[in-house]
DNA sequence: GACGATATGTTATAATATATCAACCCGTAT
DNA sequence: ATACGGGTTGATATATTATAACATATCGTC
C-alpha cells in the first residue's frame, strides 16, 4: 500500500500496467518509447510524485544512462507532447499522468506543506465540492491558459 | 490607444491610477510601498505586458535602482504576495494585476504567437465562452490550486 | 538611546533549462 | 549498395531564473 495523490492506494502492478499501456499507445501512434524515455517514465511512476528535472536525471546517471540535462529535458518534453506526464508550473517539477489518453485538462492540487500532488480534471464548477470532499484546503489556485489570440489567428 | 489584453484600451492615465489605488489600498493595510516595490509595480504598469524579472531589473538598472536580482525579486515578492502583480508560471514572468483588491482567482490567457497575457477571473463554466468571446483560441490550460492537503490540515 | 521589526545593499551561488553541433540509427528511394 | 532524410543521442557550453547568507540601514517605540 502506498500512498497516491492524497488517497491510500494499492499499486503493487501499477507501474508495470501504466508502462505496458504507455507502450501500446506508443505503437499505436508511431512514436518512440526509447529507453532514456522509457525509464524516465518508469522513475515517475514508481515513484509517484512530483519530481524535479535534476532528480530524475540523477537516478539516470546512477543507472549510466547519461548525466547531462538534455537527456531528461529531451525526455520530459516527449512524454509531456505526448499526455503521459504533466508539468507543474508552480513547482517546475514533472508528475507521472495518472490518466492518458483522455485528453483531459489537468487540475493539480499541489499541497504547500509536503508538496504532495494529486491530480483531476473535474470541471471547475465542481473544484471546490472536490476538494472539500478529499479534505483539501483551497489557497491559491492559478489557471493558466494557453493558444492563439485573434492577432496571431489571423496572421497564421 | 494600447492594447491591454487583446482589447484596444485607452490608458493615458491609467498607470497614474492604478499606482494612485496602490498606495491607498497599502496605506489601508499598512504595507510599505517603498520606492523600488513602487517602481516595479509601475515599470509593469506602464509596459502592460508580462514582463522576466531580469527585463524588469534591467530597467532598474539603468535608472540607478540597484542591479542586483534580489532587488526585483524582493519588490516581486512583496507585489505578488499582496496582490498588486501576477506571477505567470508557465513563462516564469511577472504581470501587473488588472483589478486588484477584489480578491479573485485570476485567469491568465496566454498567446503562444506573441506571448500577449489578457487577465481574466471568470467562472470556469463560462471559460471556453469567454475565449470564444474575445477570439482566443484555446490549446492548453492549467489549473494549479495550492493549499494544505488533509494530512498536513491535521499536522497544522 | 537601545531595541525590534522591516527593508536594503552586496556577494556569491543554486536551480532550472536550452543552444549548438557532431555522430548515430534506420527506413527507403535512387 | 548507397546516398539521403528524419529522428534520436552524445557532449560541451551557456543561458535563464531564483535564492542563500550576512552586513547595513531605517524607522517607530519603549
Amino acid at each position: 500500500m502506498h500512498d497516491i495523490g492524497f488517497a491510500s492506494h494499492d499499486h503493487a502492478t501499477c507501474v508495470a500496467t501504466a508502462l505496458q499501456s504507455a507502450e501500446t499507445a506508443c505503437a499505436a501512434q508511431k512514436l518512440q518509447l526509447t529507453p532514456a524515455r522509457r525509464r524516465v517514465l518508469e522513475i515517475l511512476l514508481e515513484q509517484h510524485r512530483a519530481m524535479g528535472a535534476y532528480d530524475i536525471l540523477a537516478i539516470l546517471a546512477s543507472e549510466g544512462m547519461g548525466s547531462q540535462p538534455p537527456v531528461v529535458y529531451r525526455a520530459l518534453d516527449f512524454l509531456v507532447t505526448n499526455g503521459f506526464v504533466h508539468k507543474i508550473e508552480k513547482m517546475n517539477a514533472y508528475l507521472a499522468c495518472t490518466h492518458p489518453g483522455e485528453d483531459h485538462s489537468p487540475i493539480f492540487m499541489i499541497c504547500r506543506a509536503c508538496e504532495t500532488v494529486a491530480e483531476s480534471s473535474m470541471p471547475m464548477a465542481d473544484l471546490r465540492r472536490a476538494a472539500d470532499s478529499v479534505g483539501f484546503l483551497i489557497e491559491t489556485t492559478v489557471l493558466e491558459i494557453e493558444g492563439l489570440c485573434p492577432a496571431c489567428r489571423e496572421a497564421a
